[in-house]
DNA sequence: GCTTGAGCTTCCAGTGACTGGAACCTCTAT
DNA sequence: ATAGAGGTTCCAGTCACTGGAAGCTCAAGC
């Protein structure tokens, strides 16, 4: 299978499957023609990779977790662990983002927003 | 006033008021010996980036907002689009992370974490 | 057989906002 | 005179791609 084929199926850009080949999370095969030739353990394994992304895992992350799937041996508690730590990890830059969210929005709300230059919002970034 | 002084008024990194210099945000004297020479306006417009930063504006905002800070004849409302503009960005950005949060909460949960393999976030991820 | 255009290849550079480190200069205190 | 703290510049690295150039390959139509 070529790589417009597998970009089209697992939904990821065809740059984004060469870097994950470069940087070794798949390692498909050549064609006669140099091609990338897939098969479908590959595309599977795009798939996974494109949906643990999505869960906002990073490269490193990713690269344990298809290491403990493909480990038949592997415990659940450590992917259990790993995907505890994101978590927190997430719910951390949730907390901030409604922090920055909650004063900005009062800010936005104390700003009239008209042709004056008096601004409460700069005000505020200025220290008063 | 040198850079560490500045640096530990303002909050903010010495590496970090150099790139600020490098990109053009500030621009302080230079002393007989080369060091920078920052003034009170200088640190003034540190802090003030310090908290744009912390609400999350990026630099290139950051650029416009300290522009509209030292133009006497802004309109506030230039101002306001601007932080409703990066208000609605975060909670774009709130939303996608709650929502990742809430499929990863429940996969963590339906995994028992043990010594065994099985292990339903895996599974998830393989594409069940 | 030839041409055209899509699709593939590699390689290099850029993104955003710093951050670390090397090599070197300057100032202050002893 | 010297040691050490603090300043300087410049280069490279981070993260996860993304864009673009130059060139090769393939399939279809004439």
């Amino acid at each position: 299978m070529n790589i417009g084929n597998v970009a089209l199926r697992s939904g990821l850009p065809a740059k984004t499957i060469r870097y994950y080949e470069e940087i070794g999370l798949i390692r498909p095969r050549r064609s006669a023609n140099g091609y990338r030739d897939f098969d479908e353990t590959d595309l599977h394994k795009l798939a996974f990779l494109g949906r643990a992304r999505a869960l906002g895992f990073s490269i490193e992350d990713c690269r344990t977790l298809l290491g403990l799937y493909e480990d038949e041996s592997r415990a659940s508690a450590q992917v259990k662990a790993l995907a505890e730590d994101h978590l927190r990890a997430i719910d951390e830059k949730i907390a901030q983002l409604k922090s920055m969210r909650e004063t900005l929005a009062h800010l936005v709300e104390a700003c009239h927003g008209d042709d004056r230059p008096d601004c409460p919002i700069l005000s505020d970034l200025a220290g008063q």
